[in-house]
DNA sequence: TTGAAAGCGCTAACAT
DNA sequence: ATGTTAGCGCTTTCAA
């Protein structure tokens, strides 16, 4: 075994390192993987990043990082331009399209969905959380305050998140027979911006709800600004529970109750999830399901009781 | 020209793709570049390599995010791993260190360093912010409300940002003839439980400062926790400006003034910078300095005017 | 215009 | 234990 040694010797001594291409062009594999998210800048997606990149980096693998920007093209292209290009790809899909499902299957290649799926769900392997359970959660928790007349801002009912909170929330009102007026289900786009210009159209309402539902971070953003904006106190006037923790929720004012969910444990499991797969464990596609859990800070009061008729229709204070 | 069209059928038909491996062994270009960050998870990073995903994405280039958590032998695994897997490199530094420089220069690749120096700075492409004049612009800002008794809590002073905004606070002062008592100055990391825990040996003096420079956003948020922790009024009892945009500042309790900057401008400005070195602008290095602005919002108040001598050394109320 | 072939740097199989 | 060689899939040069 002198020759090793030898071998060792003259890579130092000639400052030798293999090429990733030759060695890719040799091997057909690249360890490398793509993590491919609707926005890096979204603190969610961020953290889930990070957990995805601690256990890259343990087992050598570098990550290739892709924004879709909640846009199905965009994230088409990008699923094409990683052919060759990594031996698997962690997925948010912008979308639940069957179509963004057929690429996926058309590239060919393992892939974990991470937080949303798309096509036949059976078909991937996948990491989620239980939104409609933690939708469930905010509804049972601003029922019991009393609450019967509550706004929803819902993502796009085209993505899994987006359906499921829109569904596990609807579902409990249902359950509890409370029956919201029209204008209290509102449907926008996760984004901040989204959730500015909702809040705002659901404070013009004639009367505006007691409480709101935010499906997510980005969109609860928006409302807060918009109620910081339009001078409405919360959780005086308005209750609001997000889905989602903010990094900095409970310094806000009034601190943040949120459905909180594992960001970058998600993450890590979706790497482990394709590690596996990339080591040949051909089994049937796992789905794993995370639970979410109700965090109870400050912007969530009692419903105050109500007049059952308003006959000039302005808003009265609250509690 | 025919035979270019049944060519193109041809890669239709048979849904021929060229494998990127083979590709770049032969050109000896990869089409990829790394972004090296302390961490994905600080918002202003996050946008950062937004920023420079925006400009990648546009002209093909695909992007290999590592993060080196602050740690410089970490960094030195993910530049020496970086060899041939891409064209180029867009990296923020964990220290200033000449080792560091020079494991970048033995790499021998186009690099664009970011928010952060390390080695010979004229040596090296960089996009920066005017961390002097931003901090300056904080000191002269709190003197003129008329705080005297300043802490400064400082990240790393091996890193650029944490050793120019040091200096650009404390040249102000000592430009203005304002002594510090001793124990105002810390030097903290740049994260936010280092921040939390400075601000509590902060608060613990004999007698706290009255107002806080916080020189980054996550020991920033730190601060902001362990303020709210011991419930310490602010503006009231402790005015604080921190160095960054949070993103949820304006919603804060109460809404933070912050010396603000560019951000995703500055990832995207880097990636362009990198696209002209590799498209062999051997001009000699170009340093970009972008410059800060103060953003006033509600956390600093008016200096109370305070009693030469405090005989029992409690605290009194202030404005 | 079209076709043939060399070679990028590595790995693995084979022969010595 | 050591040395030789074919070939991964592409690009580019040179020949026809």
């Amino acid at each position: 075994m002198r020759a090793a040694e030898r071998v060792r010797q003259a890579i130092e001594d000639l400052g030798f390192r293999p090429q990733p291409a030759a060695q890719s062009l040799k091997s057909r594999v690249t360890r490398s993987v793509a993590v491919v998210v609707p926005d890096i800048t979204n603190p969610y997606f961020a953290s889930v990043v990070k957990g995805v990149d601690s256990i890259a980096r343990k087992e050598g693998y570098n990550i290739f990082l892709y924004n879709s920007e909640e846009d199905g093209a965009r994230e088409s292209g990008i699923i094409a331009d990683l052919y060759g290009r990594v031996d698997g790809v962690i997925l948010t899909p912008a979308d639940e399209s069957p179509a963004a499902g057929a690429r996926l299957e058309a590239a060919r290649m393992p892939t974990v969905l991470l937080d949303r799926e798309c096509g036949e769900p059976e078909r991937f392997n996948a990491v989620l959380v239980d939104n409609e359970g933690g939708a469930a959660q905010a509804a049972r928790y601003l029922l019991d305050l009393g609450h019967t007349d509550i706004g929803v801002i819902c993502g796009p009912l085209n993505t899994t998140p987006g359906r499921t909170r829109h569904d596990g929330f609807l579902a409990v009102l249902e359950q509890r027979g409370v029956e919201l007026a029209p204008g209290r289900v509102q449907i926008s786009d996760f984004r901040e911006e989204g959730g500015y210009q909702t809040a705002l159209r659901m404070l013009a309402l004639e009367t505006p709800p007691t409480a709101i539902f935010v499906a997510n971070n980005l969109m609860c953003a928006g409302v807060l600004r918009a109620l910081h904006d339009m001078r409405v106190g919360v959780p005086g006037e308005l209750s609001v529970i997000g889905f989602d923790d903010l990094h900095l929720a409970e310094l806000l004012d009034p601190p943040l109750t949120v459905i909180g969910r594992p960001t970058d444990e998600q993450g890590a499991l979706a790497m482990r999830l394709l590690l596996n797969l990339l080591a040949g464990e051909a089994a049937r596609p796992r789905r794993i399901v995370l639970d979410t859990r109700l965090v109870i800070r400050e912007s969530c009061a009692p419903a105050a009781p109500r007049a059952p008729a308003n006959p000039n229709g302005t808003r009265r204070p609250r509690a």
